[in-house]
DNA sequence: GCGGTGACGGTCG
DNA sequence: CCGACCGCCACCG
């Protein structure tokens, strides 16, 4: 049921760092996927929040939470703040601080 | 198989 | 800086 393409996805997901984000964008890259910013969004809405992967290290392109707080935004929020990333009440994280960029391990 | 939908992203005004 | 549009593409009814 799994696919493939998730199978990447997740696995690059769980190599962000703590105290680090990365982008939709990224991940797909990463995942060595082409324009499929969306299939990530997707994929992790598949988890339904039942995961140990740090799905609440992926946000958009804007710097910010996409997923609605009533749909676990929220404790998106929550999460990024306990690791010491800043995300201001409209959701807005800075990027050029907290973008985790693969190869500094950090 | 078709059409609507969305945890996206780049552009434009 | 922000919202509106448009292009993309997998998922679902």
């Amino acid at each position: 049921m799994t696919s493939d393409a998730y199978h990447r996805i997740y696995a690059v997901v769980r190599r962000i760092p703590r105290g680090k984000v990365a982008t939709y964008g990224q991940v797909a890259r990463l995942a060595g996927l082409v324009n499929a910013a969306r299939q990530v969004g997707y994929a992790l809405h598949a988890l339904s929040g039942v995961s140990a992967l740090p799905w609440h290290r992926v946000i958009n392109s804007a710097g910010r939470i996409s997923l609605p707080p009533e749909a676990g935004g929220l404790e998106q929020r929550f999460r990024l703040l306990e690791e010491g990333i800043m995300v201001d009440a409209a959701g807005r994280i800075p990027l050029g601080r907290h973008q985790w960029r693969p190869g500094s391990r950090r």
